[in-house]
DNA sequence: GTTTTAACACCTAGGTGTTAAGCT
DNA sequence: AGCTTAACACCTAGGTGTTAAAAC
């Protein structure tokens, strides 16, 4: 089995989700550290409670998934990737009446789970820590058969991205360490519901707002962000 | 000494033009088999003269320099870069009047020898041979001084691009066979003058015609390719 | 009634040759 | 004179929310 099929199962099976960033013992990786980039924005987003589109062709997210690393070793090889995972069995709808989200019942049979690889992976610790990493490439779609790659969700549902940072072991025959030599970074501000349209009228605007490619849907009242 | 440092310097350095494809005899690159794609563009330009456009930003090719691979082993893993030799040690110049190409003295100094790797490398045979390898992220400068990796030429000289396969040897501790384990395949239907503006008004008619991105220049009588 | 889809106008981002000015 | 540069209008390609219709 090659590399990113082991490292797909490993990352999408076995690893339960934690509030906290956690770190095998390996030097390599212990001592990275990950800061969640246009951190303000996203707070912005969460507060309203973020939503994020999800279509049948696959759509971006926006905000868009972006971090500065620090403490990789800048000779080691690195993958990013990032995968997405429920934070509740629940389903939701939108009140309008009361602007406030619902649980609407039990979740929906669990998509197929898949992961979104950083696509400049693999990469050595230096690459990765000169600039932002931007996960700006990947996309959201709701189509269960989805052939081109695009992380699967279920809409009205909540999720929880993780970024994943994985030491790529040199060694002949090393079993593939990925079960160690890992890294998982999650940030609660980066919480969202995936819906197929915009509930909250309030998310919209923001998106309108701080989205350059919707520059066309703004008005002089809501560049004020 | 990093993988892609080796690789460059070997490919930059000691490969000699040769007319002819090259195969080291390497089983897993010895059948390997190189079709250039839109082979009839690139004839029709290249009887009459192909001209490319170097600029301080760097300009991508047209056509674009793209191949059908077989031959591959699936599994294996190979890089996929492209360089750009001079055709001879000549400045040339472009008579109007005559409507024709006339040599103009020696040629200028070389250029810092650059490679340009494809971006999806490293990848494995079943990748590249699933579909049509495009090297449309290539440009070319005349920028000696450019600083985002671009090929750098000199303008008003001939030169033949020339692609590269090199099996990528997993085995811990081999010395990097690129200067075995690889293959050079050039298409003399590819040679092209640099050039900073177009001299040959056929040229740019049919860059005109048959490229998407100039079709605001066309005319119905130049439609006609 | 709620959720999803597809077409759409309006953007960003960037690839074209043109043109006039600048360089040597 | 020959060659190069930079601004430009006009494209391609694709990311936005909107909207009305469709689906369930």
């Amino acid at each position: 089995m090659g590399f990113l099929s082991k490292l797909t199962q490993a990352c999408t099976m076995g690893l339960p989700f934690l509030p906290e960033d956690t770190c095998a013992k390996a030097p390599q990786v212990a001592g990275i550290k990950v800061q969640l980039e246009t951190f303000e924005l996203w707070q912005q987003f969460d507060q309203l409670g973020t939503e994020m589109i999800v279509t049948k062709a696959g759509r971006r997210m926006f905000p868009t998934f972006q971090v500065h690393i620090t403490g990789m070793d800048p000779a080691a090889e690195y993958v990013l990737l990032m995968d997405f995972i429920p934070v509740d069995d629940k389903r939701y709808r939108y009140a309008f009446h009361s602007s406030s989200w619902l649980v609407a019942g039990r979740g929906d049979a669990a998509v197929p789970g898949r992961v979104h690889f950083h696509p400049d992976s693999p990469a050595r610790g230096a690459q990765w820590m000169k600039q932002t990493v931007s996960f700006d490439r990947l996309k959201l779609t709701n189509n269960l058969l989805d052939d081109n790659g695009h992380i699967i969700l279920n809409s009205m549902h909540r999720y929880q991205p993780r970024l994943h940072v994985v030491l790529v072991d040199q060694r002949k025959d090393s079993q593939l360490t990925a079960h160690r030599n890992f890294c998982t970074f999650s940030f609660t501000e980066t919480r969202f519901t995936a819906v197929t349209a915009y509930q909250n009228h309030r998310i919209t605007q923001l998106k309108i707002a701080s989205n350059p490619f919707a520059k066309g849907f703004r008005t002089t009242d809501s560049d004020t962000w």
